[in-house]
DNA sequence: GAGGTAAGCTATCAGTGATAAGTGACGAGT
DNA sequence: ACTCGTCACTTATCACTGATAGCTTACCTC
């Protein structure tokens, strides 16, 4: 399906790692092009240039560096949200930059996305999705969190069990950009019309109604 | 994995078709046990007691089969949606009441919701989700802009455009069901406050602000 | 130069969805 | 009552998937 490309070098000894590395940057390439269920270990591996089997001395299995693929990208979003520190929280305005940073990674970043919030794997009921993979997600959240009880104990908001709201608002957010990456021929409004009511709509639940926005 | 019934016999001539009911009704039951991608077109057909080959005189392919499981699934949320006409949507209370139908059956028909809402198939980029799928999600989106358009054309809500209303609420909706569904051992707050708060949220950024519910 | 070992290979496994080709029972037609 | 078509179903097999076993080879150290 993905062409193979030509054999790669044999790395000097003590260089292993960065087949590491090329194995990571191929993944999320070919994940990003083609989605993540549809890139077999096989097309990995010939991308980089090895057989496929090398895959398996630098990660344990596929979901192994599936998750490392992750930790990655979310690593990225932190970078991208620690500017924002919780002081900064300072009423509705910062609120809407906040949430526009992670509906914007989400739809830069889809595959880590889908892996960290969208992605269930059950080949049995028993078997749970990595907990790297799901601590990326968790991480997301509590920065969220974190900033939405800050706001919550300045008294910016209406009251309410900052958690209670954390969850409904990511809820919401989530919604949102859930639906554009998994239905991407929905005929959508325009998109930046359509996130920019939508956070709105959260900021209208989150503050008093004093500071709701009139529409129109 | 899933156990292999006894060999089921031979329907007579003509009577093929209740293979294809016993078919359908074995992958609900297998699907809704240990979630879509756990069950194989070998498990199916084992617990019919047939041969897997003969899925394939019955359905197209193995998609084929999933779209039928999930049609049948949305027809009973058609039913469940049917008896709340449009001219029964007369203020908040309503809506509150018709969004409960859905978030509940998306509970409790998580793999129904899942193939509507969240599965993206995409073996290679080209491929498209099978249309019936699509036009389960899509049919029940359109009972919920309908509903909504009503509200908004009594001078009910606040003014917008209904369409783009009904995108960001029914976004709004779909972030809860999914996360639940898709993270279950998240540590949720308690469920049923969960949902009423979250539905309540999504209310008030459609309602005048002379109707927002008050928190605590 | 020799040897150990890191780096990578080929061969192969069981499981998946899907197809080809054959078997056999049943019922309509004479 | 016998034929014979065809419906219901079978076994065998395909290409592909993730994964493992075990061998080979090139490099670096001594």
């Amino acid at each position: 399906m993905i062409p193979v490309e030509g054999r790669s070098t044999r790395k000097p000894r003590g260089r292993g790692n960065e087949r590491r590395e090329e194995i990571l940057n191929a993944a999320l390439r070919l994940f990003s092009q083609s989605g993540v269920t549809a890139v077999s270990t096989r097309d990995i591996a010939g991308a980089v240039g090895i057989s496929q089997p090398v895959l398996y001395t630098h990660f344990r299995n596929r979901d192994d560096l599936l998750a490392e693929v992750t930790e990655r990208a979310f690593s990225e979003l932190e970078q991208r949200v620690s500017p924002f520190s919780i002081d900064a929280m300072t009423g509705r305005a910062a609120f809407l930059r906040f949430c526009r940073i992670y509906v914007d990674f989400g739809l830069e970043q889809p595959d880590a996305y889908r892996m960290a919030f969208m992605l269930e794997k059950r080949k049995s009921r028993l078997e749970a999705l990595d907990p790297r993979i799901l601590a990326a997600g968790l991480k997301t959240f509590q920065r969220f969190e974190e900033r939405l009880a800050r706001l919550v104990s300045r008294g910016l908001t209406r009251p309410g069990d900052a958690r209670l709201l954390a969850q409904t608002l990511w809820a919401g957010l989530h919604g949102l950009v859930s639906l554009l990456l998994a239905r991407q021929d929905f005929p959508w409004a325009d998109r930046e019309t359509l996130i920019t009511r939508h956070l709105d709509m959260l900021a209208d639940g989150l503050f008093q109604p004093e500071d709701v926005t009139p529409r129109r």
